[in-house]
DNA sequence: ATCAAGGTTTTGATAACTCAAAATGTGCTA
DNA sequence: TAGCACATTTTGAGTTATCAAAACCTTGAT
């Protein structure tokens, strides 16, 4: 058949998303879940991810999930490589806000040609993540996808770096942006409350952030380098 | 309705065109040269463009043609106008060429939002002519549609600059960057020979350039400013 | 082992867009 | 003014993507 259609491409997303979000490897994706990311039907979800099948981009076992084969993982990371370079482009060169790019890159992305796509890549310096911290696959689709820790299991006291931001909600990022946690950032977890729902963070300049336990675990963090200050 | 589907816009903007190319105003467009312009069966024309009057877009008068309403001529400018912004910044800022950048936008002209056009807008500085020199209509919709004179009608003999060319083709437009024909450029038509389909140019430099008529024709220019020299 | 509660699939419909080919209208020519 | 050539519309059908609700599995708890 010809060319993915944006609604192919976004369902073989989607089950990208759904698998790396999963800690187990090898699990399936549940119909439901899919369903749910996508904002459709579940028998709608059904009825796709059948035709997905016959066209081997999906190996789906009825009653019990998708799951991607290598021809649509391919196809899935060329997708959220066009979506992340997208989006750094958006912030880098057109001056757009963290926030507000995620939602325009997500029409852009079916529409921008390959050969739009490599010369924004070249022009950003064949950048490795886009500006949330997530990896951008190669055009090859191959993707660095490492572990990191949040501020919810980092270590007290320990000087971190603000890496990836595991969430696309636009109010989220402008209150992230408002506070300064935003990728590159200094941080040191002084305390985490799981009572009260709270992580007292400090930045460089020793300001306290205060974030709620779900919030805290949606940003990732790297053990900071050793700097003489 | 809700927005626009790009099929809808996609209509529309034929509309306007064939509308425009047509010397005389007033004038309906008819079914077969639409859907000729839109690369579909006659009778899917006639359907969409049925529904397309019945939303008040359009004024269809059976078995003669169709004509935009006030509300259609709108939305097609506004159309026409995230076209051609993205061609010029397309050209401008990303650095593709001339030639390549009709295409890319024909499919991103849907997908972007009006926040990113009027980003796009205010970097370029509100321009007011696309690569080929075609006017940009404004956020309102409102265009300038100045008439040109082209390199088949301008007196012979007179200096005239290239000021807009009136086709997407892609070989063409390389055709003309190989030639040195791009907007803005001095010329001077030498001579015309309609038995022999041929037009001889002059360029500043007094190199030769040979085209034949019908080409001619797509290049509109304007009568250059005296200047010393 | 059975059943109820869950999620999952099926079914029957709908909307938007398209085509091929039959039917129809229009206007020019003789 | 009769009729032909041509454009236009209609008809019947197909594709893709969707939903609501009925029917169906699977599983965990009793």
């Amino acid at each position: 058949m010809g060319l993915p259609s944006s609604t192919v491409e976004n369902y073989l997303k989607a089950i990208y998303q759904a698998e790396a979000a999963q800690r187990e490897e090898r699990r399936l994706v549940p119909m439901g879940s899919l369903a749910g990311a996508l904002g459709v039907a579940p028998g709608t979800a059904t009825t796709m991810v059948k035709a997905l099948a016959e066209s081997g981009l999906v190996a789906y076992e009825p009653y019990a999930g998708v799951r991607l084969t290598p021809a649509g993982r391919k196809l899935a990371a060329l997708v959220l490589r066009r979506h992340r370079l997208m989006e750094l482009f958006l912030v880098k060169v057109v001056g757009m806000s963290w926030a507000e790019v995620h939602d325009e890159a997500e029409r852009l992305e079916h529409a921008a040609s390959d050969r739009l796509i490599d010369r924004i890549d070249a022009m950003l310096g064949r950048p490795s993540t886009d500006p949330h911290g997530d990896p951008i696959p190669d055009s090859t689709g191959s993707m660095a996808n490492p572990k990191y820790q949040t501020l919810v299991t980092c270590p007290v006291g320990a000087p971190v770096v603000l890496t990836r931001v595991i969430d696309q909600d636009s109010a989220f990022l402008r209150f992230l942006e408002s506070s300064g946690l935003t990728p590159g950032r200094d941080l040191r977890v002084e305390s985490r409350d799981t009572a009260a729902d709270q992580v007292l963070v400090r930045d460089r300049r020793d300001r306290r952030i205060r974030i709620g336990m779900r919030a805290a675990a949606k940003l990732q963090v790297t053990p900071a380098e050793r700097r003489s200050q």
